[in-house]
DNA sequence: GTCTATAATCAGATAGAC
DNA sequence: GTCTATCTGATTATAGAC
């Protein structure tokens, strides 16, 4: 019998055993946390035994800083607009839904961020990296739609509003996972936390951005897992 | 040689070890988290044999209740303003500010409540009922104010206020550890985290309370581990 | 109450056959 | 690439002498 394209010895696509691997232990951090998964139950969980786990990802922590790559690879694809879409409202909110998104699939980075770091501690500098980057951007979306009349932040309330910004943006499911029974968090709680986040904005929106925001069509976050 | 009162057969104070090992578990729980501190550790840290950390706490679990307890009895002097002063500026501030000192101490409690619930799981309905305290007595707070007119909150506006000030208030240490090189973190930082949440506030207090809210002196974050 | 072993468990990781 | 078998080390916890 003659082997397929593309497929191993044992008949499986090639790179998908990896694939499978890392799709089971994202979903099985964003469950349980990092520390309390453990190479076994991913193995079990990707349907390969757990020696083959290891000939794929020789540490447990090169897992956790490959699905890091896989995240800031797709966080690299979200800028803050550009050219004339700068001044409208509707792209920057834009990019705030796809921020959440993103961080979903990707949210026990956020809500066990010590834990990662104490896995894989190389990851530190990407994770202030990454922090240090989306704060710019955020920093950068305000000052365009400043520029446009569309935000209003008196002077020394910037900083504060942009740090709160982040907390909330990356702490918003630990409150919900301990005030709700929230164990599978769904579309709602998703669209819960980015309003969450808006709400820190509407005190400062000029009557044109509250008008432009209330026009917007509801966000979609189609519910990945 | 006779024993002196309140001593065993050691020489040791009555209790001392007991509290020495709390005391030790808190900080180590604090700088390190829980997943990442010993018994060992904490044994070596009290200046006890690890045995005799087991004569005292018969599971590393008792160790995270007793101090949750502890932070619990200290969490219930802590209430909303009454009579007179409930609509006065300064007492809510105040409160504000000994909630902050207090989870200052037990930081590990918000900053690792993954952990703390992975450890000690009969901890979870306690932490609940915790959380649903104080945000009823922020809510509390809020509606004091406003009748005396000294905040504003437009409606609909309250509820994201209340849930972003509980996420603010637990998780901003979060924020300076990833962004700042904070080891040691300080009275500085504290401040830092206290103006955060009155930041969520001052876009909704009215001019009067501004000016009362000026006039206040500096609050002290005396400098406690 | 405090110590010195030591047990029991379990996670991460490796060797080598297929 | 995948599996079986096994090692190593760390960590919680216990038994029993002092």
């Amino acid at each position: 019998m003659r082997k397929a394209a593309g497929r191993t010895a044992s008949g499986r696509v090639r790179g998908e055993t990896r694939r499978r691997t890392l799709e089971s232990a994202r979903m099985l951090f964003n469950g349980r946390g990092v520390a309390r998964v453990t190479t076994r139950l991913i193995a079990e969980t990707a349907g390969i035994n757990e020696g083959n786990l290891y000939y794929h990802f020789r540490t447990k922590a090169s897992l956790v800083v490959a699905l890091f790559a896989a995240f800031e690879e797709e966080a690299a694809g979200l800028a803050a607009p550009d050219g004339a879409e700068r001044h409208e409202l509707a792209p920057h909110v834009e990019v705030l839904r796809r921020w959440f998104v993103l961080t979903w699939r990707y949210r026990f980075l956020f809500q066990d961020m010590a834990a990662v770091q104490a896995e894989a501690p190389s990851l530190r500098p990407r994770l202030v990296r990454l922090s240090a980057r989306l704060q710019a951007e955020t920093r950068r979306s305000v000052a365009d739609l400043a520029e446009a009349g569309l935000i209003a932040i008196p002077p020394g309330f910037e900083e504060p509003l942009l740090a709160n910004v982040w907390i909330v943006s990356s702490s918003w499911i630990g409150f919900l996972v301990l005030n709700e029974r929230v164990r599978a968090v769904r579309e709602t709680h998703l669209r819960w936390g980015y309003n969450q986040v808006l709400s820190l904005y509407l005190p400062y929106l000029t009557e044109p951005a509250l008008v432009a925001l209330a026009a917007l069509p509801e966000p979609s976050f189609s519910g990945e897992a």
